[in-house]
RNA sequence: GCGCCUGUAGCUCAGUUGGAUAGAGUACCAGUUUCCGAAACUGGGGGUCACAGGUUCGAUUCCUGUCAGGCGCACCA
């Protein structure tokens, strides 16, 4: 519609011009926007107040020539000039009731497109490092990154979701250790646990794990273990050194084969339970990237010397730098440490260009945004390797900020303090949850009240959608137990009996649904789609007190039910798309 | 100190890419059910859009500065 009417003033335009009636011009972008106030007509063009400096008119003139010159349209009724020159456009009801015909027609395929044209995008989010369960915080990426990724699919791309397992590296090797020593304790060892290693139940859980497999053959005494080491921070050393001296002990006590059944077994223990989570949850993904993968196929290596063969690495006091600085980035970085090992931004380079040597046309990551100084660097490694920035996009989710009431709760992995995303599910509901998550834009910062969250999840916005929709199935509910029936035909047939204003803002709100659809996903924003779907329930609630839907009037009867099985279609498709569900009863 | 994000009703947040009289939820107050589900609806009060300049027909939106908050500035991941 917005199409049309953006086409028809386009036209309209360079005849004025070419009849001399404008003088010549460029024209801007016409926009075509919704009216805010029905008053105001359906839609609104401000195409006069843009022009009225580069033609030199005043904007209502130049408003006078344009509606003068419109031609006649079967779908516009009114044509207005307003304020300081808004041209307003009222639709005529045919055209406005022709939406539900539409909307019964596609079914769950309303408001799908091909925007995207079928153009490859690969999703890549959460990649929360496997070092323990997933938290609340790590709910809001998981939220947002399905819903951008239902929702680019919803438009007409292809996409991709995927997980970075981040399975190599330090923290990895703190999770081994730490599942050993917690084993060791299950085997009757005497140790003090560091302080720097990871304190959840979790690690207790794996490592009894441990024990049931392997017996006592990974026991080494714990005297041996902690002998000739840096003191723990809390006995007047270093917790860093202290554990990376355990990390040796353990590799070189346990031999490779041993220390990798008991990484592994850590690994896997977790990785399996965030596997089950994010499903449980409702995310769900195509592929599970390893980082340890890159490095033992050489993609790494290979990202390594394609920056020396492009002169982009230099060695500075014994290690290989990027001169990322040549690309924007504030200082060069690291890549091949001064002990030979490579960085975890060695991996990320190579991570990303083999994403981009997969071909996808847009990748996109989705990152918390405390790693937001990360972004100059891994573009400055992809425009050192010649590729197109332009491909990458990264968007950033702000941390929920956790209170439970007015108490703010301090999150960490490592000292096992948190509140696990499946506590949250299980206490808040999926579909609340996700719902909350996708609610506010993910650039602003949340203030995520557990106890308003658990306690008045009744309250919580989600149920104001569901509810309509449970509301619809209850009134066929209804009209099957009076032995009448809904003629869909005959309703469609009947939509001119739809006069009253309640049902004309229906129409309008639902003639939205595939606009909403295109911007939110467009944009990144899927919080624009739960705020119209809590718009549309609104609408639907307010003609649900106003007006009956059964009546005697049998043919407005039919008329009514057909707007709102439409109502319906929409709510389920927005829900879905969302991944939350549309029940029929609550 | 430098960089990124944010500042809108008591609280939590929207605001259609610069448009018309700035909106919801919640909380508070007053009402609505012999009627398809009251998890709903109707009405009411509540604002210097952090502050100060600038850009133009027009600014909550764009630019600059100030103030306040969050995050980031590793040979950690």
């Amino acid at each position: 519609m917005k199409d049309q009417l953006r086409q028809i003033i386009e036209t309209v335009l360079t005849d004025l011009i070419a009849q001399n009636s404008l003088p010549e011009m460029a024209l801007p972008k016409i926009q075509i926007d919704r009216t805010k106030d029905k008053l105001h007509g359906d839609f609104a063009c401000n195409i006069a107040m843009m022009l009225a400096r580069s033609a030199k008119m005043n904007p209502r003139q130049i408003a006078t020539l344009l509606v003068e010159a419109l031609p006649e349209t079967d779908f516009i009724t009114r044509v207005d000039i307003a304020g300081p020159g808004f041209i307003n456009f009222t639709l005529s009801a045919d055209t406005a009731q022709q939406i539900v015909k539409t909307i019964l027609a596609e079914g769950d395929q309303f408001g799908r497109s091909d925007l995207g044209s079928g153009q490859s995008v690969q999703v890549e989010f959460v990649s929360a490092n496997p070092t323990g369960p997933l938290h609340v915080g790590h709910g809001r990426g998981a939220a947002f990154g399905s819903a951008v990724s239902s929702l680019l699919k919803t438009v007409g791309f292809d996409v991709h979701r995927e997980y970075y397992v981040n399975d190599a590296g330090r923290q990895m090797d703190i999770l081994a250790t730490s599942v050993w020593l917690r084993y060791l304790q299950a085997c009757g060892e005497e140790l003090v646990f560091p302080s720097n290693g990871y304190k959840g139940d979790y690690v207790l859980t794996i490592a009894d794990g441990l024990k049931q497999e392997y017996g006592l053959s990974l026991v080494k005494p714990a005297t041996v273990v902690f002998d000739d080491l840096v003191a723990d921070e809390p006995d007047g050393g270093d917790k860093e050194q202290h554990i990376d001296g355990l990390i040796l002990k353990a590799q070189t006590l346990l031999g490779d084969q041993a220390y990798r059944s008991v990484f592994d077994a850590g690994l896997n223990g977790i990785l399996s339970d965030i596997r089950r989570d994010l499903a449980d949850f409702g995310t769900n993904y195509d592929e599970w990237f390893s980082e340890r993968s890159l490095m033992e196929t050489g993609v790494v290596d290979k990202a390594i010397d394609a920056l020396k063969e492009a002169e982009m690495l230099y060695q500075k006091e014994g290690a290989w730098w990027f001169k990322s600085t040549e690309f924007g980035d504030e200082k060069d970085r690291v890549v091949v440490r001064d002990n030979g090992q490579t960085t975890y931004f060695a991996s990320d380079i190579a991570y990303h260009l083999n994403k981009y040597q997969r071909g996808f046309d847009t990748v996109i990551d989705i990152w918390g945004s405390d790693h937001h100084g990360y972004i100059p660097r891994v573009k400055a490694s992809l425009a050192a390797m010649g590729e197109n920035v332009e491909r990458l996009k990264v968007l950033l989710v702000q941390f929920a900020v956790l209170y439970r009431g007015s108490e703010k709760m301090s999150m960490s992995t490592r000292s096992g303090q948190f509140v696990t995303l499946r506590e949250l599910r299980e206490e808040v509901g999926k579909d609340a949850a996700r719902f909350f998550y996708v609610l506010r834009g993910a650039d602003q910062h949340m203030d995520f009240d557990l106890e308003l969250a658990k306690s008045q999840s009744n309250d919580n916005p989600v149920y104001y959608v569901q509810y309509a929709h449970a509301r619809v199935c209850s009134v066929f509910r209804q009209l099957s137990e009076r032995s009448l029936a809904w003629d869909k035909t005959e309703g469609e047939n009947q939509l001119p009996r739809l006069t009253e204003d309640h049902e004309q803002a229906l129409l309008s709100m639902l003639s939205r649904y595939p606009e909403v659809i295109n911007s939110s996903a467009m944009n990144y924003t899927p919080h624009l789609l739960a705020h119209y779907l809590m718009d549309l329930a609104r609408d639907f609630h307010t003609y649900y007190n106003a007006h009956q839907f059964i009546v005697d009037d049998v043919p407005l009867s039919q008329a009514r039910l057909t707007l709102i099985t439409a109502v319906k279609q929409v709510i389920t498709n927005g829900l879905s798309v969302l991944g939350v569900s549309s029940p029929e009863t609550m």
